[in-house]
DNA sequence: GGTAATTAGAGTAAAATTGTCTTAAATTTT
DNA sequence: AAAATTTAAGACAATTTTACTCTAATTACC
C-alpha cells in the first residue's frame, strides 16, 4: 500500500483544520473525526516536525497549517506521516539476499527506479489545494 | 508499498523464464535466483492461474511464459502475484470505522480516486517488454 | 500555581507479508 | 505398470509492518 491509514487520517485532518481561525487540539480533532487519540496525536506531531502543521501547547493551543494549501505538496505529507518517501518498492532493505546482489546489477532496478520516478514526480504536482474540494 | 518482494521475485522469474527454450522448474529458478522455493512455487502458481505463465507437470515439466512479453502488462503481473490490483489506498476495508460513514461522502476520497487512475493508467501502459532490458 | 495542551518514547495488538511443510495430483521416463 | 519428477493446494509458522495505547514529561496560558 503506498498510503497507510495513517495518511489518510492525515489528510483528512489537514483539511478539518485549514477551515478554523483557531488552533484545534488533538482531542477536538479525533471526536470530530472519529480518530483514535493517540495515534492522530503522533501523526499532528509528525506533520509539526515537517513543517506543515505549527503547534501550540498550553490551554487554547492545538494546531494551525504552517503554509498556504498550495504550497503543501502530497510528497511532504505522505513522507512527514510516514517516516519516509512513498516508496514503490524498498529493495535496498534486504541487500543480502538480493538475487543479483544489490541494485547495481538488478535486472529490474532501472525499470523499478523509473517507475519511482513517476510516483514521485505525481506526489510534487499534487497540493493540498488540488485534492480537498471547495 | 506498492509492490512487494512477491512482485520482485515474479519480475525476476519472467526475466529469466522468457529467456530459456525448455520450461523452468520452480527449483531450478530458486536456486538460481535464490529465493526461497516454496514461496516462489506459490508465486509462480498464481501467475499461471492467471494466463502469464503455462505449467507442466511431471518429469522435464516447469513453466513456460503464455504470452509474448509485449503482451504481459505490469498490471497483470501485480494483479496475479499480490492477489489483487494494486492499490494505493484501500478504504473499501474499513468502512465501519470511517469518519465520514464510506467513500460516499468522503473528503480526500476523489482525489484519492484519481491517484488510482493514474498508477492504473501507468501500470497497464507498462508491458514486460517494456520493463527488462535487452 | 493549576489547568490544558503538546511531546516523547516505550510498549502492545492486529494484520499483512514472507516463508515452510506436507500431501496430493499429473506427467514423463524406464 | 512403476518410479521419478514436477506442479498444486492448503495449512501452518515466522517476520515485518501497521495500527493503536499508555504513561510521564514538557510547555504555555490564565
Amino acid at each position: 500500500m503506498l498510503i497507510t491509514r495513517a495518511t489518510e487520517y492525515a489528510l483528512l485532518s489537514l483539511d478539518y483544520i485549514r477551515k478554523s481561525e483557531y488552533p484545534i487540539g488533538a482531542e477536538q480533532l479525533s471526536d470530530a473525526l472519529n480518530i483514535p487519540k493517540s495515534f492522530l496525536a503522533k501523526i499532528l506531531q509528525n506533520l509539526a516536525k515537517k513543517e506543515i502543521l505549527i503547534s501550540k501547547k498550553g490551554a487554547k493551543g492545538g494546531f494551525v497549517l504552517q503554509k498556504e494549501i498550495r504550497d503543501i505538496t502530497l510528497f511532504d505529507i505522505v513522507a512527514a506521516v510516514e517516516g519516509r518517501p512513498a516508496m514503490v518498492f524498498d529493495c535496498t532493505q534486504y541487500t543480502d539476499t538480493c538475487p543479483n546482489n544489490g541494485p547495481k546489477n538488478c535486472t529490474i532496478s532501472p525499470f523499478l527506479v523509473n517507475f519511482q520516478k513517476k510516483i514521485d514526480a505525481l506526489l510534487h504536482s499534487l497540493s493540498l489545494e488540488d485534492i480537498l474540494s471547495e
